[in-house]
DNA sequence: GATTTCAGCAAACAGTTGTTTACTCAACCC
DNA sequence: GGGTTGAGTAAACAACTGTTTGCTGAAATC
């Protein structure tokens, strides 16, 4: 249903990531709420009409941009979490996750900002789309924690409590990484791994109910 | 230096509270980085050149606007840490601070939002004011926690990476519960109650270096 | 090869934007 | 009470906004 023949097909494709691209390019120096059509055509090199041949709306182009960023991250967490086995130690562990968001944020800067940014932005549509692929994502996260021999015996809702931490933490430690330089990044990805640590500790710890 | 004698001062700090209100008003739907003078003025009930008697910029509005919202916050802070010492439960003092914040954000839902929608917002100012003030605000807390009998022996690293801990954990909540009703109210602060807990496990076990 | 489809364009629309200018008139000072 | 200050105004400025219209020309279909 998708497709005609290809050329026609792949140009048009082409052209709706040039306006993602250009929209990703603007968010770098604004919230999405004062993000212009006309400003998003032109960074794209296509004029004002054109745009409506691939988006209803901005918020449309908003909510396409949150399911591209979050696609990438679910990725990025498949990988972690499949990794984990190769590490005994559990500080190793936290320390190869800290490091895979790290890695994360330098390979996809937009697309962090983006959803940092907007997930208590001004426009409605967008931060809900946020706030539900976050919620898919946690749901995952929860899922994989629940299989640790640490949460043996531990509530339905007590593993959700600690996979919405570990997910608000690392959303949270993204940001914080955008604008770091190098020796920030330092200071951020230690304390990060001193509170994972911490989280695990209490982890450990826990009596469920 | 701020008075001549009182009436005239007294009306113009009033179209200045008209301003910031307005601009309050405002942001509840949008971002700051969206938001136009001539609409702010329009809210006040005031013509737009009128504005330049109070603020250089709109940027130079929301500074004042952070400051304002953090002020606020820094009075609550100090109120829980001053009744701290009447719970003796922990549980009962972990209930105790989440309702402050509850309270906080129903008494100032619009300051709060504008902290969580501008921290990683598109407007560079107001955001490192933001940076800078919950800092500040950090340092408080971090205070506050190397006095209490469990952070005896603790490195002022590890003081300080719990209390970002805590602030950060405390931006959230308060942000989850702006666009909560009634029910979702409880699901929120009883996980924010659990995750508390859950650090507080943390700490108590915790070997610091 | 003729016909249909449709991505992208140029032009025009009425509204809105931030800022400056010269002004009014009430509150202030002496 | 006369002169000064300064908060707030109305009008004008060029520049920009989102959206619609009819058009062009290349790719796709038969």
């Amino acid at each position: 249903m998708s497709q005609t023949t290809g050329a026609r097909q792949a140009q048009k494709q082409q052209s709706r990531r040039a306006l993602l691209d250009a929209a990703l390019q603007l968010l770098e120096h604004q919230s999405f709420s004062s993000l212009g059509m006309r400003e998003v055509t032109r960074e794209a090199g296509m004029s004002p009409a054109g745009f409506y041949r691939h988006f209803r709306d901005l918020n449309d182009l908003g909510v396409c941009l949150v399911e591209e960023a979050l696609a990438s991250l679910h990725l990025m967490i498949g990988a972690a979490f499949a990794e984990q086995e190769e590490h005994s130690e559990p500080d190793e562990l936290i320390a190869h996750a800290v490091q895979v968001i790290a890695d994360h944020v330098q390979a996809h800067r937009a697309h962090v900002r983006f959803i940092a940014r907007e997930r208590f932005g001004g426009v409605r549509p967008v931060r809900e789309a946020i706030a539900a692929e976050l919620e898919r994502f946690t749901d995952e996260v929860a899922r994989a924690l629940a299989l640790q021999p640490v949460s043996a015996g531990w509530s339905t809702e007590d593993v959700r409590m600690v996979a919405e931490l570990y997910v608000d933490h690392m959303v949270l430690t993204a940001a914080a990484l955008l604008e770091a330089d190098a020796q920030e990044e330092q200071r951020i990805t230690a304390t990060a791994r001193r509170q994972l640590r911490l989280i695990s500790v209490g982890r450990r710890h826990w009596i469920s109910d």
